[in-house]
Formats: structure tokens, C-alpha cells, sequence
DNA sequence: TCCTACATGTAAGGCGTTACATGATTTA
DNA sequence: TAAATCATGTAACGCCTTACATGTAGGA
């Protein structure tokens, strides 16, 4: 038996970092330094879907956070004729955390795919109803598949090999996300596939849902 | 210029569900009616954890509220010996929103992958350590795989062919699983091996970090 | 004797999403 | 003339995570 006690340390218990997130940012900051928040939030949507996911409501408190924290430096540049920016630059704690995290240990993924969820729950609807989603989830996937070899077409435009050991891991992630998407590909034509080849399992149903 | 005024139509204008979890929730009921909260749990973490993440101290409360709004029912089972239960089913309302949803528009995903966002940064690694965390990837990815391949293995044990539509999708879903960690054992070889042909872009590092 | 499985629940606090707010310049 | 781009910020709310709390039976 215990007495309830103390709960939890709160977060003030000096910078301990939770959501990597913050490891997210650090390191996109690091690599480039003179980055705006808006730059950032460019790069989650375009080069990052398919393994991180962030919004711009939370990407600019948790910039003015880090700020305060000392592991980045922010410098604001007037602009005219658009608006003035403020350009984030990677502090010396800052590049300690991002080591010390990067020697850590292995974190779990977690993951949101209404997609797949759907695909699992895909037997409440008929045979045509569900070979639909899958075909609307093949054509999304194609799509995101486009951007990515899209950047891939541009990485090599300019040189032959790496520029430098940040574009080498960089480009590993681009080619995780393709392979990932090539994959899902497959599967989805397999899966479309193995629907017709199963049609007796679907009792009979009435046409319009 | 408008005024500020309704910020929002809040919750309880009708039963508008937001998040997939509780889509989750109610295609699991109403795949096997009985299950319980606990049971729904261990699916989560056994079979589902390549598409949807889900813990318990969300599961219980979430169940609550769609058995207030009408999508479940439940029925308490005193048990003698282990802790008394709580088996849910699906209620007609349930059923009509799980439809609905299945029918509906495609919805992106959202995520969380530690090891690749890791990845996208190990060029502030030396080789050594950048290959250390590759090789930590690929070993828990083999560890995943192999839950879903026994999985796979007591699928078709008892039967030749899918018994039902249900247990057919729900064989999709682990096949794209199985699919999707094969191919991030690839990736990960390929990228040590790719480390390795490129070792003059790392600068000299001290031995220790 | 200790750990695991079974089984459900709550509280606190952290994280994440949506929408509001502003406004000049460039492109279609 | 409408929409997109550049650029930053905040408020409200909803979702999620962690930790606490309890207790028996059976296996190692």
C-alpha cells in the first residue's frame, strides 16, 4: 500500500525533452542554419509525411519554447514588401540534446492509418464498396509517391555523389518513403486481386448503399 | 472583417465523431460481440500496431462515452476467481456510423516513426554510430515481423480458404504489415551497406562519443 | 515466492488540431 | 479579381499518455 503522493516531476525538472519533436526541429535547424518556422513547416509537409507529422500551430509555440530553453537562437530579419521573418539558428545545449538523443535508444512508431484501419473493417461492405476504398487508397498513394520521386529526380540534378553526410541520410529517408509507397502499391493491387478471386465470401447485398 | 464570435459548434451536436479510435473501437465490437475492453487492448498491441496505436488509459473512457451515446451496449459478467467483466456489442446506431465511415472520404495519415526521423539526422553521427542505430532498427523490425509471421502462421492452421469477409480483410491488413517490414529489412541493409561505400564523406571523429 | 495474466477504472498534465487574425506581393 | 505565397502568431478545445489503484489465480 502507497500513499499518493508526489504524482509526477512537471516538466520544469530541467529540459526534459518528451516528443522528438523538438529533436525534429533541432535537427532541421542544425543542418540549415537561418531557417524560419515557416520554412519548417514546408519541409513536414513535403518531405517528412511518411514519417513525422507536425502542424504549424504547434511548430511555432514549440520553436518559442526552445528558444527560451537556450537550445536554439532566433535573429529577426525586417523584410520589405513581405512579411519580416525570423531566422533559427542551432545553440550549443541544442547540439548536445540532438547528440545525446541521436546515441538513444530505440523508440516504438506510432501510427495513424485510417487507410489500413478501414481495410480492416472492409468486410461490412460489399464486394464493390470495398474494392473502391482500396482503389481510392491506391490512387492516394500514387500521389504521394509522385512528390517523393519528384525530389528524388532533383537530388542528383546537381551532383553526382552525397555533397556531404547530411544529404546521404536525407536521401535515405526519401528512398525509405518510396520503397514504403512502391510496397503499399503492390499490396493494394494484390488485395484488389484477391477480392475478385473471393467474391463467394460476400453474401448478396443490395446495390446502392 | 468579421466579429469573433461562435469559435465552435462543440461536440455535442449530434454524435459527431472525430477521431478513428473510436471507428476502431466499434468494427472490433462488431466483429465479435463480447469482446471486452481488455480484449480490445491486446488486439491493439498484437496485430494492429503497424496501423493504429492505441492505449488503455484511452480505450476504457472511450468505450464509456460510446456506450452513453448509444453506439454499444455492454453486459457486466460476474466471474469468480478473476475480476468480473465487461462484454460489449454493437448497437444499431453503431453499426449505421461504422457504414458511414467505411463509405467515406479518404483521410491521410499521421505519423510518428522515431527511427526514420532519427535516421534523417544520424549525418551528426560518425559511421560507426550511424550504423549502430541502423542495425538497432532493423533487429526490432525483424522482432515485429516475426510476431506478425506467427500470426500469419495460425491463419490458415485450422481452415484452406478465408472462412468469412471479415477475416478476410483483417489477413490484408497483416499481409501489408508482414509486406511493409520485409521491405524496411531491406532498406535497412541497403543503407549500412550504402554507409559503407561512402565512409570518406564522414569528417574524422573522435573513437568515444 | 514472485511474476504474469486477467480485468477495469480515474486523474493530471502534456500534446496536437483547428480556427482566427493580419497583410503585401505575385501569379493565374 | 481571385487565389496563392510568404510569414508569424494565439486561443480553445480535444485527444493522448502516464501513473495510480485494486485483487485473485496459476505458473515458474
Amino acid at each position: 500500500m502507497r500513499t499518493a503522493v508526489p504524482l509526477k516531476p512537471a516538466r520544469e525538472d530541467r529540459g526534459a525533452i518528451k516528443s522528438s519533436l523538438e529533436y525534429a526541429l533541432l535537427g532541421l535547424i542544425s543542418e540549415s542554419s537561418g531557417v524560419t518556422g515557416y520554412d519548417i513547416v514546408k519541409v513536414f509537409e513535403l518531405s517528412m509525411r511518411h514519417f513525422w507529422h507536425a502542424h504549424q500551430g504547434q511548430i511555432y509555440p514549440t520553436l518559442e519554447r526552445m528558444e527560451a530553453q537556450g537550445w536554439i537562437k532566433s535573429r529577426h530579419v525586417i523584410q520589405h514588401g513581405r512579411p519580416n521573418k525570423r531566422e533559427f539558428s542551432i545553440a550549443p545545449a541544442g547540439e548536445r540534446a540532438l547528440t545525446r538523443w541521436l546515441h538513444g535508444p530505440y523508440e516504438k512508431m506510432k501510427l495513424k492509418y485510417p487507410p489500413l484501419l478501414r481495410t480492416r473493417f472492409l468486410g461490412h461492405l460489399g464486394a464493390d464498396a470495398a474494392r473502391a476504398q482500396l482503389e481510392e487508397h491506391r490512387r492516394q498513394t500514387e500521389v504521394y509517391l509522385d512528390e517523393l520521386r519528384q525530389i528524388e529526380r532533383g537530388f542528383f540534378a546537381h551532383f553526382e555523389r552525397y555533397p556531404n553526410e547530411n544529404a546521404m541520410f536525407s536521401f535515405f529517408t526519401l528512398k525509405y518513403g518510396i520503397g514504403w509507397m512502391e510496397q503499399t502499391l503492390r499490396w493494394c493491387d494484390w488485395a484488389i486481386a484477391e477480392i475478385e478471386r473471393n467474391l463467394s465470401l460476400f453474401g448478396p447485398r443490395p446495390a446502392s448503399s
